[in-house]
This record gives structure tokens, sequence and C-alpha cells, in this order.
DNA sequence: ATCTTAATTGAAAATGGTTTTCATTTATAA
DNA sequence: TTATAAATGAAAACCATTTTCAATTAAGAT
């Protein structure tokens, strides 16, 4: 999803697409990472100074509940990770160094239906996610 | 496990056992649902009145670190809820009432295989979750 | 039973991430 | 242009969790 296409969304749902929403958009969208709040706030530094830490909080809950992204809950620390989305998909997450591969085949559907058969809940939403060392994290022995 | 055992556990383990630790454990044990630490510090007050909050984050971090119980992510709000221990399992939350349904099988095995060997990663931890509405919330058509 | 000591506790303060408040600014449509 | 609701940012509030530190105590040694 290009910048452009996310602002798109953002106008089609009725939302002012103001600078300070285009740079958080923007930044997001560059990154190859899961990034923090504060990470994209960081970032934002020479990109748009001044912005305030709110309005990337505010901005990032409007994204996410828009579905235009994603988040990774990391590890014990339980601190929401984000990035550019990308259809339904989960992580890995290396604890060494913080690094995150998405995938997207999570084969769950038989385990679902039948939770849905022995519980009687309506079920609408998973949450799965692996952790583990990374192959540079095991090469180097490091982390 | 019994209160009993945990607590065994922990003397195994060095530690001391402390009134606070074992009216913590006891809490924890007598609960069928999962408990935040403040909803087990506002437990202990009649088992045990004066005790510190801090306490008991301590306490919680000592027994989950030695895998004696376990945890959830709730929704979005990623609290993390604690209750009695059993082994590897997994949840099944209702957003409506906030019951936890726990089940063992996660057949991820094969998955978890397969990203091994696509990704180098050495993979020692999962975290599966679904999320839903449970029967009587279905029914009341409430929350 | 008493002593010794490292572990544990609890009050208070510090932290750190997130949210609220509110006066000011601004994107957008008329 | 103008009008107006939406959005912004500084500051304060919030709230869960952690740190600090002096006092207490469990548990092994004597
Ligand atoms: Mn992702
Ligand atoms: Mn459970
Ligand atoms: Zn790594
Ligand atoms: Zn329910």
């Amino acid at each position: 999803m290009t910048s452009k296409s996310i602002a798109a969304e953002l106008r089609k749902r009725g939302f002012k697409l103001t600078p300070q929403r285009r740079a958080i958009i923007d930044v997001i969208n560059e990154s190859e990472e899961h990034l923090t709040p504060s990470d994209i706030y960081s970032r934002l530094q020479h990109k748009y100074p001044g912005i305030g830490l709110v309005t990337v909080y505010r901005t990032l809950e409007l994204l996410e509940s828009s579905g235009l992204l994603c988040e990774v809950h990391i590890g014990d620390t339980c601190r929401s990770y984000l990035t550019r989305p990308g259809g339904h998909h989960h992580h890995l997450v290396c604890r060494g160094c913080g690094k995150v591969v998405d995938f997207t085949d999570c084969e769950l559907d038989g385990l679902e239906n039948r939770l849905v058969n022995e519980t009687g809940f309506e079920i609408d939403r998973h949450l799965l996610e692996f952790m583990g060392r990374c192959i540079n994290c095991r090469k180097n022995k490091k982390n």
C-alpha cells in the first residue's frame, strides 16, 4: 500500500488530510521495520520538526482502527509495534535483535471451527506469533 | 497445581516462602478467572490487608518466570492477565464479558517447522489467541 | 532457642507510555 | 472568501509498573 492510497483511504472515510498525517504515513511506509510510536516520533524530527507526539498517537489510532496498519505484541514486554499493512498476516519475532518476519498462511481454520463447535463462541479474530532467534543472532551468538 | 505444590516449587528453587507469597498464590489458585495484578491486590485486601501492590507485582514476576502461571493478551488493551497454570495451552477470549476459555491442542508443529526451514529462525515459543464473543454474550446481545 | 544474614517487604518517589484537556490553528466544503 | 467542524500541540493528568531504600523477616547455622 502506497502513501497515496493510504491517504486516499482516509479521505474517503471523511478524515482531513493534514501535513502531519502525511508525514506520519510516509515514515511508516518508508520503514522496513516495525516501529513503536516513539520510533516514529523520532524519525519525524527532520521531516516534520515540531510535530506533537500526541498527534502520532492519534494518527496511529486512526490508521489502526481503519485497518491500515498492523501491530505486533513483542515478547513479554507487551509493547505494540506497528508497520505498514499488507492484509492478514502473522509475525515471527527475534528476541535477540527484534527483527520481525511476516508470514501469511496460518492454517487455523480447522482449529477455529472446532473451537466454535465446542464452545459456542463466535470467533472474529486471532493472534498468532512465534518467538525465537533469527539466523543472524544465532550465528553471532550475541543477543 | 495446588497452592502447596506451587509453594514447594518455589522453595525448591531457593526462594523464601513468605505469608505474602502464600496469600497471593492462594488468591490466584482460588479464582476461576484470569486476574490482573490489581484484581489480585483487591482480593487480597481481606486475606492480607496491608500487603503492598509492589509485592504482588514482584510475586507475579517470580511465578511467571518460574513458569508457574500463564498470561493472556486481551484484545487491543494489551494488559496481561494471569491465572493458575496448567501446562502449555492457549486462550479463547470473549470481548464482551472477558471470559477466557483455555484449550490445549494448537496443532502448530507443521507451521512451525516450515517457518524454521524457510527463515532459519530457531523458534522457542508461540502465542496463539482467538477472540470473539461467548455463547452468553451472543444470547444476551449485550456487551 | 538464638543468632546471622541475605532475601523480602512496603512506602514513597520515579518512570514511561498513553490519554485528556483546552485554546489555537487549519483543511475542506459552501 | 468565509464558516465550521476537525485537527493540532503544550501541558497536565493518568495509570500501570519499576526503582529506591530503610526496616523486617524466613530459614539455615550455631
Ligand atoms: Mn506485520
Ligand atoms: Mn490460561
Ligand atoms: Zn535477531
Ligand atoms: Zn462473554
